[in-house]
DNA sequence: GCAACTTACGTTCAGCTGCTAACAAGGATT
DNA sequence: AATCCTTGTTAGCAGCTGAACGTAAGTTGC
C-alpha cells in the first residue's frame, strides 16, 4: 500500500470511528508503530485529525467537514428556501424518498400539513419532524446508524432500498460538479445514496450554493441520471449556465 | 481507552445523566478515582461542566445541546430506576434489543459511555440517544413511523427481527399481570414486539409499578416466556410475590 | 454551635507506556 | 553508483496512572 493512501484510509477511518490507537492502526495496517505516528504527525499538520496521547481523535475545533449541529446552522436561510421549493413538487398521492442531510430536512418540515404523501428517509431526524402528521406515511429504511449524525446506512438499507419503488427521490450532498456530478467523502454512504437513486423515476438534487463546483473522493452518480438539481440564488450565472448545458432542470430559489 | 477519549465520554455520560459521582465515573471507566478527578479538572477548566463536592453537574452556563426529545414523563425518578438496573444487565460484547418506550429510552441513557455493545431498537429516540456513543454500534429497524410516537413497526420491521439473534431483548409493556403475562392494546404492535421475544435468548420486561396487574386486550407473551422483570421498589410485596412464584426473576429498584 | 467522624480532595512519587529524535536499512529514482 | 524517500530500530525523555498520605469539606451527635 501507498503511503498516502495509507494516510487517506486512516483519515477516513478515524473519521468514522471518532478515535483510534496508534497500536490500532499500526496492527490494521501492518506496519510500525512510528510510521502511524509519521503519518498522524502530518495529518495533525494539515489539521485534518487531532493527536492525543496514545492515538488520535477527530478534531471538533479545526474540522474540514463541520460537525451536525455547526452544519445545520450554515446556510440556513438558503436551505429553508430549497426546501420550500421542493416540497412544491411532490404532489398528493406521491410516494418520495427523502434522504438525509441538513437540506432535506427542510423538505419535511414543508410537508407537515400535507395529505395522502409516503415518505422514505434513512434519517431518524426526517421521520421526528413528520411523526405528528398524520397525512404522511414515514417508513424509515432501517440500518446502522452512522456515528454522529441522524442517518441510516449499510445492508439492513440497500435491502430495503432494493425493494421499494417511488416516484421521486430528493439527494442531499457535499459535492456537485458539472462534469464529475455527484460525489461523496465517505466511501460507506455511496451505496445508500446510489440504492434511493435506483428506486426512484425522478432524481431531483438538493444542495447549497457552497456545494456546487466539488469533487469528493468517491462518486455517486452521474450528472445525467440527474433530472433536477434546486440550488440558492446565490450560486453564480457561470455555474448555473454549466449545469444547463448539461440537460439537468435546473430551479433557483 | 485512550485518555482524550475517557474525557468526551464522561462529558457525553454527564451531559445525558444530568449529574454523576467520581466514584461511578471511576467504576464505569475502570480506572483510579484520582484519573477522574484529574478528568474533570480539565473538563472544568474548558467549561464544560462543573464538579461539586463528590461528583460532577452539568454547567447551567455552557451551552447544552437540547435533547432529541425531552419528554416529560410519569414516574421520571422510577423510570430512570429501572433504566440504570437494566442497563447493568448489559455486558461487553452483548447484542441487545431495546424496545420502544419511554422506559427504555432510560436502558439507552445508560449505556451512551460503554462500548463494544451492538444495540437493536425500533426506537429512532432510542438510536438517537446512541449516536454520539463511538463503543455503541446502533441497528435500526427500519419500518413504518406509527403516528405521534418515535416507534417502528410493520413489514419492514418484522422482516429485519426475522434475521436477526441477539443475547438479550429489553421489553416496554403498558400491562404486566401475573397471569395473563404481557398484554397491549394495540393489535398493530403485538408482532413487533413477539418479533423481538422470538430473536433473543433472554427476555428482560422493564415497567414501572403501575403497569402491574393490567391486562390489555391483545396477548403479546405469556408469562413463562419472561426470564427477568425489572420494575421499581414501590410494587407491593403481594404482587411481588405473584411474579415470584411465576418463576420469574424479579428485581426491584 | 462545636467536636468528632467520615468522606472527598490535592499532591507527590514511582512505575509504566508512549513519544521524540537520531540513525540504519532497504528500495526506487536519477 | 549516488541520492532520496520511506520504514524500522533504539535510547532517552515526557506524560499518564495508581497508590499513599496529609488536608479540606461535609455530616452526625451532643
Amino acid at each position: 500500500m501507498l503511503a498516502a493512501e495509507r494516510k487517506l484510509r486512516i483519515i477516513e477511518l478515524v473519521k468514522h470511528q471518532h478515535v483510534a490507537t496508534v497500536a490500532d492502526l499500526a496492527k490494521e495496517f501492518q506496519v510500525h508503530e512510528a510510521t502511524i505516528r509519521r503519518d498522524l504527525a502530518e495529518i495533525e499538520q494539515e489539521g485534518l485529525l487531532k493527536r492525543t496521547h496514545g492515538g488520535v481523535i477527530v478534531d471538533k475545533g479545526a474540522n474540514i467537514e463541520p460537525s451536525f449541529s455547526e452544519r445545520v446552522s450554515d446556510q440556513l436561510d438558503q436551505k429553508a428556501r430549497i426546501g420550500k421549493e421542493a416540497a412544491s413538487l411532490i404532489e398528493d398521492g406521491d410516494h418520495v424518498i427523502i434522504d438525509s442531510g441538513t437540506t432535506t430536512i427542510h423538505i419535511a418540515r414543508h410537508l407537515v400539513s400535507r395529505k395522502d404523501i409516503t415518505v422514505v428517509t434513512n434519517d431518524i431526524n426526517v421521520a421526528a419532524e413528520l411523526r405528528d402528521s398524520p397525512g404522511i406515511n414515514v417508513i424509515v429504511t432501517g440500518g446502522t446508524l452512522y456515528h454522529s449524525s441522524f442517518m441510516l446506512n449499510g445492508m439492513y438499507t440497500d435491502t430495503l432500498l432494493q425493494s421499494l419503488h417511488v416516484q421521486k427521490a430528493f439527494i442531499g450532498t457535499p459535492a456537485i460538479h458539472p462534469i464529475h456530478g455527484l460525489t461523496h467523502p465517505e466511501s460507506q454512504l455511496v451505496p445508500t445514496k446510489q440504492g434511493m437513486i435506483r428506486a426512484a423515476q425522478e432524481i431531483i438534487v438538493v444542495a447549497d450554493d457552497t456545494k456546487i463546483g466539488k469533487v469528493s473522493l468517491h462518486t455517486v452518480a452521474p450528472i445525467s441520471s440527474i433530472h433536477t438539481f434546486i440550488t440558492g440564488s446565490e450560486a453564480s450565472e457561470s455555474q448555473m449556465k454549466l449545469f444547463r448545458d448539461s440537460g439537468v432542470h435546473l430551479i433557483t430559489v
